[in-house]
DNA sequence: TTACATCCTCTAGCTACTGTAGGTTCAAGC
DNA sequence: GCTTGAACCTACAGTAGCTAGAGGATGTAA
């Protein structure tokens, strides 16, 4: 049996962030001892270890409760698990789409400015007019 | 002189969000009407520009209350303004190194999902267990 | 004058945690 | 058996950057 905090680093998760996942119900209850500790055992250590890593791949927490459910239920089609990946995997396409129209107009930036005064910054004049873009970031590069 | 809504369009930005950046002094607390509505210039319509531009290319607010106070002081140096913008180039490039690591990570989990039922589907898998993973991803993909 | 779109303040909620305060339990060493 | 100190407990507040809603006041056109 583990104690919260054996089980954190065994994952790499804070202990605060265990019982927040508890919290929210994507963890178990787990048992306790008479004093109130928490313990865990292997099942719940697989089953942190599996958050974390769709954590680390980018899934939300909602889409990993699906994918959490989906696990559990061995007869279910193997679809959804895969139009939820591939929903993420678009995600992290488009964002890095944004990304990459904000390096080019940011190393732009960078670059022209020659180190004067303020009063004439390139990048401080970029800034005041969107119109000297040459990329388009409509939305916010989150 | 603009209503709040006006303002709002011009810029792209939300009533809300006006009001929010007013309250923790990014935008400057504006005249009113005698009902106590807000009236904008043009003064503020530059600032608000500025602001949204620069959170379009990913700075954080504490970012921009930098390069806004530079803007505000034509004499100082530019290297500021330049080192910020800098700092936000280099964390742009590791959230792209970042992202790109996922993507190839997804792409491999979603072509190699043959379709049958969860019991045995790669997404779940390579969820299951992190050593099937190619790519290091320590990071949260953010 | 009346309708109604827009404005006002205030408060709460979102994601995914993280930190702190103040107190309790566990396990090792003597 | 007793002490010590690390690790545990709950509860609540805070982070970024907004966004939404309630409940009421204002502005403007017909």
């Amino acid at each position: 049996m583990l104690t919260i905090g054996t089980l954190a680093k065994k994952t790499g998760t804070k202990v605060q962030t265990i019982r927040y996942y508890e919290q929210i119900g994507l963890m178990p209850e787990p048992g306790r001892t008479e004093g109130g500790q928490r313990r865990y055992g292997d099942a719940e250590l697989d089953r942190l270890s599996f958050v974390r890593h769709a954590r680390q791949l980018g899934f939300s927490l909602d889409a990993i409760r699906e994918l959490l459910d989906l696990s559990d239920h061995p007869d279910k089609s193997c679809a959804e698990a895969d139009a939820i990946a591939r929903r993420q995997l678009k995600q992290v396409e488009q964002r890095l789409a944004r990304l990459e129209a904000l390096r080019t107009e940011l190393k732009r930036m960078v670059r022209e400015c020659s180190g004067g005064q303020t009063s004439d910054c390139r990048v401080l004049e970029v800034l005041r007019d969107h119109s000297e873009c040459l990329t388009e970031h409509q939305d916010i590069g989150a």
